[in-house]
RNA sequence: GCCGAGAUAGCUCAGCUGGUUAGAGCGCAUGAUUCAUAAUCAUGAGGUCCCCGGUUCAAUCCCGGGUCUCGGUACCA
């Protein structure tokens, strides 16, 4: 398909929940890739507008403010500006980062909903549904979990019940709940603002399915999904007393629903730092808008998003939706409310002036076609083995031996072999190569790409031996610092959109300031005589001990999550009283144990049971120290039949509690009785 | 359940509307090298292209059936 012309790029990210800090999955999902697509287009000239913000409005951070006892304002408060500086120290290049709380947003956001409530574009539509009292919500079905009206499995969905595959209702459903809160629910009639989707439907097949068949298979993929089971309704409206409230009549307790305004604060926040100038980027035909996220988000970028847009008019629809797929860390899924990530403020913290390197990981690991998975090891094995070894090393290398023969002044080119022609041939085709890749948003494969360009400088110098020659032939190892310098100015500019870090201290190292993307592919970046700056490392080995100490936070938290989701068991079948009073049950104190030899189990217990005495062997040596039992009480019972255990005959069965993870606890009374005392 | 995407070397991924011997980076092995942060360079080993069937002269690719992972499933964000 050929590409359209545009004359200027607004590019979105995908606006971070103000319910948590950001994390590494965020980071490569979305704005390390957006960051990259947008430092490439400023290099290249060309005009671009980067729009971020806070997304603050829906329930998740009213019910983290009530758990937490303090305001909705302070959550999103605390958040929003946690977030915004850890973006601004890890070089998140926005042109505006503002939130959905912003009194510009307010006024935006319910301008447009006046705008479409006026031009007849809504339905409003009362309906009665299941409602959470306590989170103040109205829910989905799917959303909704219960007993299985027709298998009785426990966790049926609202829509369907996946132990015997019944379709159902929610009304079906028997003691209906929230499936996230867990809480009851009760039913409720309501009356709401919808988008009438359905009136979109062919107009939207038509611009998607035909005309956008070059955005990503997912992307493209779930719209069709979409559209081929016919586009329904969509309320926008919500009874909740957190966001912006609806400009309409009739509307008291109810705001916009969080999914009709996030999307509005991308043109909210550019009209917040460009009053006058942002109809521009979203208005003129000639803008190009691109909205980068993560898969979860297709429906409302692609769909709901683009319906609203048109549904106003006026504005730019998306040219293209990258959406990438999701990052998983050390095999298990990220989760902001399990607090399973790597949150980027903690990284800062950890790994202070290594933003470059968690760039680089993301990005050559990102999940542009599929799921992929962080570890630390892979984090610490790209560090060391290719930025500090390829990149790093190769930068080092040409500056220390044009520091060592040549005083840091660049030498002169002289005459150059067939080899040097074709390196020189190679170098040129750079720019061509990573364009390519990243003018179609495959930024894993054009970093891989401008790599390369190191690797063909640490061949070129392990090829050409200066080191040996200057013994013999300092004209050739001119040329041959010369252009190897030349690489490396080459490198300070195809690395730019990716490791801008990085890059400004290569600049440093090699003391120039101005570099264009059209610079990419020349041998004459740096002029003969030009002084260099000091050698210092590009970047460090990062060796174990940080890198275990990573994996170990990460195991304690696994481990924590794995503790409080344990669930106690489902009771057994019912029995008679008459089966219980069989059991006979009597309290002992234990005059004597051991441990039982060659067993890891077992004890054996000598027991005043109040009638002469007797042995009891019991499977409780983990847990116990023999000496510390004696002298306790415990429960027993006694009329079990002897049965001999390494060889020792057991006369009875000390009861033990088992906790939920397994360990046990023997049972006591819970204040001295007399040997021999039944449990009743 | 339904819909979408994915499954290719130990790991992370390419593979352009089917065409000799399926590629890259990392890791591993061997050799070379010593300017460089023990960093580099060369060579090599390593594959049931998820499984079963079909179409075709020819299938990693197309078709049918299945397995697994992730997402969506319309009032979670």
């Amino acid at each position: 398909m050929e590409q359209k012309k545009y004359k200027r790029t607004l590019v979105t990210s995908a606006l971070p929940y103000a319910n948590g800090p950001v994390h590494i999955g965020h980071l490569a999902g979305v704005y390390v890739p957006a960051d990259i697509y947008v430092r490439y287009l400023r290099l290249k000239g060309e005009e671009v507008f980067f729009v971020g913000g806070s997304d603050e409005h829906g329930v998740p951070v009213t019910i983290r403010a009530r758990a937490e006892g303090c305001t909705v304002q302070d959550v999103v408060d605390r958040y929003h500006n946690l977030i915004k500086k850890s973006f601004e120290e890890f070089g998140i290049s926005f042109d505006v980062y503002s939130r959905t709380t912003s009194e510009t947003h307010s006024k935006v956001a319910s301008d447009f909903f006046r705008k479409l409530n006026e031009d007849g574009k809504f339905v409003k539509l009362e309906s009665e549904q299941y409602y959470d009292e306590q989170a103040a919500q109205f829910l989905t079905d799917r959303n909704i979990r219960g007993e299985c009206p027709r298998c009785h499995a426990p966790e049926a969905y609202g829509d369907q019940c996946e132990k015997c595959g019944a379709t159902l209702s929610p009304d079906e459903l028997i003691n209906p709940y929230n499936a996230l809160t867990g809480n009851k629910l009760v039913k409720r009639k309501t009356t709401h603002w919808y988008l009438p989707l359905d009136q979109y439907q062919s107009w939207l097949e038509d611009w998607i399915l035909k005309e956008h068949k070059e955005w990503r298979p997912n992307v493209y993929g779930q719209c069709k999904s979409w559209l081929d089971t016919g586009l329904k309704p969509r309320a926008v409206t919500r009874d909740l007393d957190w966001g912006i409230p609806v400009p309409a009549e009739g509307a008291e307790g109810k705001v916009l629903y969080v999914w009709f305004d996030a999307p509005i604060g991308y043109i909210s926040n550019t009209i917040e730092k460009l009053p006058n100038d942002w109809q521009k980027w979203w208005c003129d035909p000639e803008s190009r808008l691109l909205h980068f996220i993560g898969k979860d988000n297709i429906v409302f970028h692609c769909i709901v998003f683009p319906a609203m847009l048109k549904a106003h008019g006026g504005f730019n629809l998306p040219d293209n939706v990258p959406a990438n797929e999701f990052l998983n860390l050390e095999g298990n899924k990220i989760s902001t409310s399990k607090n399973y990530a790597i949150w980027l403020n903690e990284y800062l913290e950890d790994f202070p002036g290594k933003q470059d390197v968690l760039r680089y990981v993301l990005t050559a690991n990102a999940p542009e076609t599929k799921d992929n998975d962080f570890t630390w090891k892979d984090f610490q094995a790209r560090n060391n083995n290719e930025l500090v070894a390829i990149f790093g090393n190769f930068v080092n290398r040409a500056v220390v031996l044009t520091h060592k023969y040549f005083e840091g002044k660049v030498p002169a080119c002289g005459e150059l072999t067939d080899a040097e022609k074709e390196t020189i041939a190679e170098v040129s085709t750079i720019r061509a190569r990573v364009e390519e890749l990243l003018d179609n948003f495959r930024f894993r494969d054009a970093q891989k790409e401008a790599m390369t360009l190191a690797r063909l400088g640490n061949k070129y110098l392990a090829d050409t031996e200066p080191w040996k020659l200057a013994k013999t032939d300092m004209n050739r190892v001119a040329t041959i610092l010369n252009l190897s310098l030349q690489i490396a100015a080459n490198l300070s500019v195809v690395f730019e959109p990716f490791l801008p870090f990085a890059c400004k201290k290569l600049r440093k190292i090699l003391n120039v300031s101005n570099i264009q993307w059209s610079d990419l592919g020349k041998v004459d970046l740096l002029s003969v005589g030009h002084t260099l700056g000091e050698a210092v490392l590009l970047f460090e080995k990062i060796d174990d001990a940080p890198i275990d100490a990573q994996i170990e936070k990460l195991k304690r938290i696994e481990e924590e999550n794995a503790k409080a989701n344990l669930k106690a068991d489902p009771v057994k079948e019912n029995i008679e009283f008459e089966t219980f009073e069989k059991l006979d049950i009597r309290v002992g104190t234990v005059l004597d144990c051991q441990k039982v030899p060659k067993a890891d189990k077992l004890l054996v217990f000598k027991i005043d049971d109040g009638l002469g005495g007797r042995t009891i062997v019991s499977g409780i040596a983990k847990y116990y120290k023999p000496e510390d039992l004696v002298g306790k009480q415990v429960c027993f019972i006694a009329n079990l039949a002897p049965r001999k255990l390494k060889g020792i005959e057991s006369q009875g069965m000390i009861l033990s509690c088992e906790d939920l993870d397994g360990n046990l606890v023997v049972s006591a009374p819970s204040a001295p009785v007399r040997p021999g005392s039944k449990v009743l």
